[in-house]
DNA sequence: TCAATACACTGAAACGTTACAGATTGTCAC
DNA sequence: GTGACAATCTGTAACGTTTCAGTGTATTGA
């Protein structure tokens, strides 16, 4: 009979959030027995196990976040770390949603840590980890020897990125195929008669920067067709310069009479460069665009598009961070998206 | 000399996160005293003060944010409720910086809380409230009675709405000034002698498809030009039915010369159905539309643009739902942005 | 000299959770 | 009847923080 002790919060007043002190008090149990039961720990009575639950679903039990956070340090939180200025606009809702949807029946949250061009892209990730403020990091903008991934790894916090490293450490990523994607632009370039093509890259210093160009190579060689150099500019610059670039390129006599373009905003200002130096796309110069959303094709109907699913890109990430979380290898956490056919306008 | 007992965990060991108790333990204070110089309480002496302050930068000390959450309730969490399916692409990502911008220097975190198609738009509210998650909340696609706004008025959680409300309550709010934008693109239209104007409205329901609609409506009876229904879509549908709607439009005898568009996606499916139809953008018709990235006139010069600056809205935003948790007046946290002048293409 | 008072600091308790180390049963073999 | 053992359940402590109710000292006023 010691309840008058503990009745002063849990009897009165209208509606507190339950706790498990509160189970407790109306399953007749302990606070421990009670834990243990939603957990479906092994040393609990099945109809005790039931009857919790049973108890706690209808009052709508919640663990409290900072409870558990506090006592097991687990956060319950992904961050997926941003770039403010460099990103790619669709790709930012994208793999957001895409993270959403996998997270969405978990007690996952979702946090975006932000960084700036001023700042040393270690920096939110230092954050992150010195503060235990996540359970696994999602990171973008990939380098061969990315220092982000070396930093997570070394302390053991799980993460994923979006496209590969390449220091001979296995850790998980989603990557879009940017070697398939650049040759098989090259080759269906080639395939309409285009002999000399130019290639707007990813920014250098991203390792699809380097898959994009190798596979730009491999296909001209393949196909025999020779390469305009376009190194001035890179889907990172301003929509002004690429303009610009691409202007002054098709305004020389050995101008490219093909492109490939890794990124569907680039391309609009690559296209805005060729029409200001009087020629027509389809006719003078035939570009190959990568895309995330269906908008190139009413843009100019003579453009061809290889499509990129980031919200795909999001799920699989948040899939493979989850997965490490949950113990599995990092090997099996991997994975390549194909890229799909050059497709050409069909009105 | 009770120092032996607490040593444990501070004294040995290589480098745990230090915490209250390393902190009091290093100046031979006690926690509370240390809690409490930390956060400049007046009880603590000058000098007392500035030391705690001093080793705690210098060995890096940051609260834990569980156990704030735990004792006090605060969260230091913002969340941003987006719904998956609908929202604008670039206003994804450009509020999420607008936001960050701000919060980046305060303890705040960003959350990003999702809700599909199916859901009712209350039920991420809910969660957010009933497991007092956040301690200030950012909703978008804000309705003129919107019961997410009401819910979270009655139960004084801190939030800001992406458009304003029309209850007769008052919250805080950034919005764009639609109205003005509207009547704007119509007089410019009449300006440049079109005098059959269409509008391809915001979704139906929300705030500012009323102010658009109004704002339209008014400056077409003010110029004296005439309005040409296109009810059957709006910048909610997909691009294929704007395309098809628009182009379905453009083949009656009665057809507009003029054309509002709120959204630029939406805008370049008009333009596709405008051609559709074989006329021609700026010799047939011509077509005022919302922006917010530059990239309007790179896909036809002869758009003519208005600009909302969605990262500011973000900011905004995120400095009133501030503003609001630290005591402000909810009615000082209100904004309006004014639209800029219709702008056309200069090469 | 004494009380009152301001000043600077402190320990204990509490937030909600889980891990640890029991405690209380009942069952069974012998 | 006893000891061993499994099956269930329980209280306490701890995570890091802030709040409450003090505890000592100086300082002041009379």
């Amino acid at each position: 009979m010691d309840r008058d002790q503990t009745d002063k919060d849990d009897e009165a007043s209208a509606h507190e959030r339950p706790t498990l002190k509160t189970l407790a008090f109306m399953t007749g149990l302990g606070v421990t027995t009670v834990s243990r039961a939603l957990k479906d720990a092994p040393e609990i009575g099945a109809e005790t196990r039931r009857r919790v639950q049973l108890v706690a679903r209808q009052i709508g039990y919640r663990p409290n976040r900072a409870g558990v956070r506090l006592r097991t340090g687990k956060t319950n939180v992904i961050s997926l770390v941003l770039n403010t200025e460099r990103e790619i606009m669709s790709f930012v809702s994208d793999i957001i949603y895409g993270v959403s949807e996998v997270i969405a029946d978990t007690p996952y949250h979702l946090i975006v840590t932000p960084y700036s061009r001023s700042q040393d892209p270690l920096d939110p990730i230092r954050y992150l980890v010195e503060t235990g403020s996540a359970d696994g990091v999602i990171i973008s903008r990939t380098q061969p020897n990315d220092p982000r991934a070396r930093y997570m790894l070394e302390r053991g916090i799980p993460f994923a990125t979006h496209g590969r490293t390449d220091m001979g450490l296995i850790h998980p990523y989603h990557d879009f195929d940017n070697y398939a994607f650049a040759a098989e632009a090259v080759r269906h370039l080639a395939g309409i008669g285009r002999r000399r093509l130019a290639l707007l890259t990813p920014p250098v210093g991203l390792t699809y920067h380097g898959h994009t160009v190798n596979g730009f190579a491999d296909a001209l060689s393949e196909v025999g067709a020779s390469e305009v150099p376009f190194n001035t500019v890179s889907i990172d610059h301003s929509i002004e310069q690429i303009r610009m670039r691409t202007a002054q390129l098709m305004r020389r006599d050995d101008r490219p009479d093909g492109f490939v373009s890794s990124a569907a905003a680039a391309t609009l200002a690559v296209v805005a460069g060729i029409e200001d130096a009087g020629l027509k796309l389809g006719r003078d110069v035939d570009v190959v665009s990568k895309q995330s959303s269906d908008l190139l094709h009413l843009f100019r109907r003579e453009l061809l598009v290889v499509n990129e699913n980031f919200r795909l890109a999001g799920s699989e990430l948040a899939r493979s961070v989850l997965g490490l979380i949950g113990g599995a290898a990092p090997g099996s956490l991997q994975s390549l998206s194909l890229p799909g056919e050059v497709v050409a306008y069909q009105g």
